[in-house]
DNA sequence: AGCAGAAATGTTATCGATAACATCCGCTTT
DNA sequence: AAAGCGGATGTTATCGATAACATTTCTGCT
């Protein structure tokens, strides 16, 4: 009716339940002493009036909201930002809001101010998607008294954290190749200050290692197709080459071309696995063998245990490490 | 000094300075009647006490905070991912911390709950990235006293709304065929619930119709390289066809394999151009020329649009559009 | 010098919730 | 029956900012 006014507050709901505004605060946060019977009235007065809590009055007495800051760094890679829509999405279905703080770099200056604009924002706690090395200095900016987790990062750090199991992706990814009968496997890693890329390598290099394998060289590139062709320029002029394997799918497509440029089938010439799974990666020429990563499982993970720093301060830090899984396409072939 | 201790609040600075809380206020607030020395004092002040304001005790008072909340699809398709991030990082450039609130589907009962989600935490502004028609909806649910913008949707509509011109960009697409010399141009659109691929379809058949070519029968596909394989499957076994215009690169990637498959050679048995430009496209094979959308343009426009209705309500419905632009590459020959 | 009017500053009320404490009531206990 | 206790509820203070109004201090002009 009147739809004009001012949204109801509690003393508006309170008046039409003949109860104190107290007693409406109880009931909506579940406290134990409320008699069953005013529960109800007042619940039904909140029905009634269309009455929603003004967050912003609860977080100023409370001093914390509910609201989730995100770190990330700005990238519309397929990991990051995969990550960042699962997280937002799990987010949404545990009733946070999510305030997303994107930088450009994942650097000292730049992290303390996204942090500083969450933190006045009284976020309830932060999620710090940290993939490479510089953002550990992120710890450094952020009080003790607020619930953090990491996705990524460094595990020695011990705070809590959630990644996947990237040396295991890069092993099973290099011991399909070996296992196709390839003396050895060439990496192309990603840079290697991300945390991704040191896993891949050390699985990657361990596996060779253990296997017996001659360790080609590493080649590190950034992630893009781009740099992917120019290091696949360079191999396809290598006969040698044989197996490959690559930090993600899109350096994996930038070397496609640059063997079928130079004449190398792929895999009758050359063997290649990816790391990721883009949803395109099946329609790759050939289609690409890779590594899926379940982001939507480490977006729980992060979430549930941010939930429980939350909830209580015994917080033992826990770390979850969530296993990756391999694709098998047909990017893979036994050596002519 | 005293870390552990609450952190400032407007008082402590106000005692610092030798002034009442309320001058302090006035200088945050850069309030025009306030002495040049007192104003040096108090920022001084809040300087040396690391003083931040409480964004909850001002939205409180305001009734409006300094987040803008953002409604979209979740996704990790490359248009809607980089619109995202592009926003976000304007809006963090112009002090604006940004709520995510992502949605399965653009359907009424999703955005009613998101857009409640936004009004609770008394964001500042809305922006709704609406690419689908079911978005409109969201219209409906948006209370009128909020600022709201629309990224992509429907100019009908007379609302605030930034676009990127989809039927220039399909113009330009269609022209560069048929200038290449091909007789008519085959499209392969995305979902039809979908702006874009409205806007491109548009231009698409505009273009051919003004050329008095043949209007080939519209395929359409969901954005995904899965559905182009699919399709291309089916082109590929069609001599007539030479030149094919995709709404998307991923489409292009998946018919580039299908007629790779078929073992008709791009282009010069086929010519393809695609749309988006994700940063891969040059590395396809062969290189795509696609057209590319200025995202960050858009973001800026979108935010700018916000910001001038949060100042004034003057609020001159207007509405932006951004020019798309042709990347030629070596996916386009004329045909045999 | 005196006074209006603007500029600079201070005081008090207010936003809408939770926290802390006070009160009331009914029931057991001795 | 008085004391004691805990459950249910109400009262008042509080969070930290802005709004509205009140007051003081400068100006410039007659």
């Amino acid at each position: 009716m009147d739809k004009a006014s001012r949204s109801p507050a509690m003393t508006d709901v309170a008046r039409l339940a003949g109860v104190s505004h107290q007693t409406v605060s109880r009931v909506l946060n579940d406290h134990p002493n409320v008699k069953e019977q005013t529960r109800i009235r007042v619940r039904a007065a909140i029905a009634e009036l269309g009455y929603r809590p003004n967050r912003a009055a609860r977080a100023l007495v409370t001093g914390r909201s509910q609201l989730i800051g995100v770190v990330a760094r700005n990238s519309t890679l397929y990991g990051p930002a995969s990550m960042l829509t699962e997280f937002e999405q799990a987010a949404a279905d545990a009733g946070f809001a999510v305030s997303v703080g994107s930088v450009r770099e994942l650097d000292r200056s730049s992290i303390s101010a996204v942090v500083d604009r969450h933190l006045d924002q009284r976020v309830a706690g932060l999620v710090v998607i940290a993939n490479v090395a510089s953002a550990a200095e992120a710890l450094a900016e952020i009080p003790g008294d607020v619930p953090v987790v990491f996705i990524d990062g460094d595990p020695a750090s011990g705070r809590p954290l959630v990644t996947v199991d990237q040396v295991a992706g890069a092993r099973a990814a290099t011991r399909h190749l070996l296992d196709a009968g390839h003396e050895t496997v060439w990496h192309v890693s990603g840079p290697t200050d991300w945390f991704d890329s040191a896993g891949r390598i050390q699985g990657w290099k361990q596996t060779l290692l253990e296997a017996g394998a001659e360790v080609p060289p590493l080649l590190s590139a950034d992630w893009s197709a781009a740099e992917g062709y120019r290091t696949g320029q360079m191999l396809a002029r290598m006969p040698e080459v044989t197996a490959i394997f690559t930090a993600n799918d899109h350096l994996a497509l930038g070397i496609l071309r640059a063997l079928h440029e130079r004449g190398r089938r792929v895999p009758h010439d050359v063997s290649i696995v990816g790391f990721d799974d883009v949803p395109e990666a099946a329609y790759f020429i050939p289609p690409l063998t890779t590594v899926r990563q379940a982001f939507g499982d480490v977006a729980r993970a992060a979430l549930s245990l941010l939930l429980g720093q939350m909830r209580d301060d015994s917080g033992t830090a826990h770390q979850i490490v969530v296993p990756p899984q391999l694709i098998v396409r047909e990017s893979v072939s036994r050596p002519a």
